[in-house]
DNA sequence: CCAAAAGTGTTACCGTTACACCCATGG
DNA sequence: CCATGGGTGTAACGGTAACACTTTTGG
């Protein structure tokens, strides 16, 4: 079947909107970055955020998680608006403006394989990052920041870990996002005092006495005290 | 002179994207708002944030600031990107995204005047707004939030503040927009205690004892302090 | 003359900081 | 047997919270 073909005609110009995702992992204590190579011009063999054109019939959130699902393999990750980028060349086809989203994936949850328009999907170290497409190097630093502001006073740090995680793995992960040291002891007592870990060192049938009790994040409790004025801070 | 009529032709459907500000003043005590009267369709009569079209020469940032000029006579005031709202139904011509931004201004820089497609502008108290057109509400709320949130964190209360105030004002200021009571005596500790106001008592020269010293908040002291690690906290 | 507003002082308490220390074990 | 990593304890310090108190003045 062969479609007519159709143009859309607007009165105004009207810029194209895209939807990005800056996807962060973490992995053998390093902070990570899900990328696609580009199969299509502009950009063509770039490495980019999986993101692409926001369709008629869907909000932004809802294009953020197709883009996800579909480039990605990836469903039921924490997903959040990052900022919208607008500048006037920020794309050479034209004038692109970009809803930017930022979303945080546990290990288990890596799925990849590469969608439509996509030659690959990959995991990158955020050192090793440079050289993206389009303005995305200037995206992933607004991201960056937006992940070392937001992991002190929200409970977002479990959403890069496995549901069943240990101390050490928590202390880490803050060292490494945050990009200092962080006292063992002390963050510990922090951690523990807010009593929102589920301890399941009872699982651990082969636990030798060096080995880290496991903990899970209780996040309806976390809901709960969050009602009564309670608020997470490291 | 007549221009021929013109429309703009794209291979897939673009939505429209608008700017939308909401405006903080502090006033008596009360967090207010500014509102436009809308002089055309749709929500005739209704009141709403100013806002508009974004044109194909401009960023978001450059819209949002030509709309605080034209529709609002304002220039020169804090300003920034809040969130972008992509709900498919948020407004009755059709599918339009709106980058919504919040400025905050100083109540000598009230300069109001009405512009184009606009019947009024006027200031409301928080409180007594309403019936918004579109979706301006739930703008609103999200709005509320980051200002309630950012205060505690960043210097931006001063920004609602003439150059010159006391610490009674901050004060209220603080209660008012985080909604609770805040210890005076506790309050003039922790704010004097970052060495970040400029005391310009010396210049009142009526000062009666009773009469409230005068400060300035020392913009560039804390652009200093910042990159030193210091960071603001109420 | 008293209530209200500006400013200061005091104290108990609690959380953070900077450590030291213990224990088990794998190499 | 000792370096490593998990886990615990503690003492000093500093900031916060909850007050009381003083002074001045406008009504």
């Amino acid at each position: 079947m062969v479609s007519t073909p159709k143009t859309y005609n607007y009165e105004y110009a009207r810029p194209a909107v895209t939807v990005d995702c800056v996807i962060f992992g973490f992995e053998k204590n390093q902070l990570k970055l899900l990328l696609t190579k580009r199969a299509i011009e502009p950009y063509l063999g770039k490495w980019a955020f999986p993101g692409g054109f926001i369709q008629e019939d869907e909000t932004a959130d809802e294009c953020a998680l197709r883009k996800l699902s579909e480039e990605a393999g990836l469903s039921n990750i924490f997903l959040e608006q990052l900022y919208t980028f607008s500048d006037l060349n920020r794309d050479p086809r034209g004038r692109v403006i970009s809803i930017a989203y930022y979303a945080l994936v546990k290990p288990n949850e890596y799925i990849l394989e590469a969608g439509l328009d996509i030659d690959a999907v990959q995991w990158f170290s955020l050192e090793e990052v440079a050289d993206l497409a389009f303005d995305h190097q200037q995206i992933l630093s607004v991201a960056v920041e937006r992940l070392k502001g937001k992991i002190r006073y929200q409970p977002i740090g479990f959403e890069l870990l496995p549901a069943q995680f240990t101390l050490p793995d928590l202390h880490k992960l803050y060292e490494t996002i945050l990009q200092r040291s962080i006292d063992r002891g002390n963050f510990r007592k922090k951690i523990l005092s807010m009593d929102l870990l589920i301890d399941h060192s009872d699982m651990q049938k082969d636990r030798h006495a060096r080995a880290a009790k496991i903990y899970s994040f209780d996040k309806e409790k976390y809901e709960e005290l969050k009602e009564t004025g309670f608020y997470f801070e490291i």
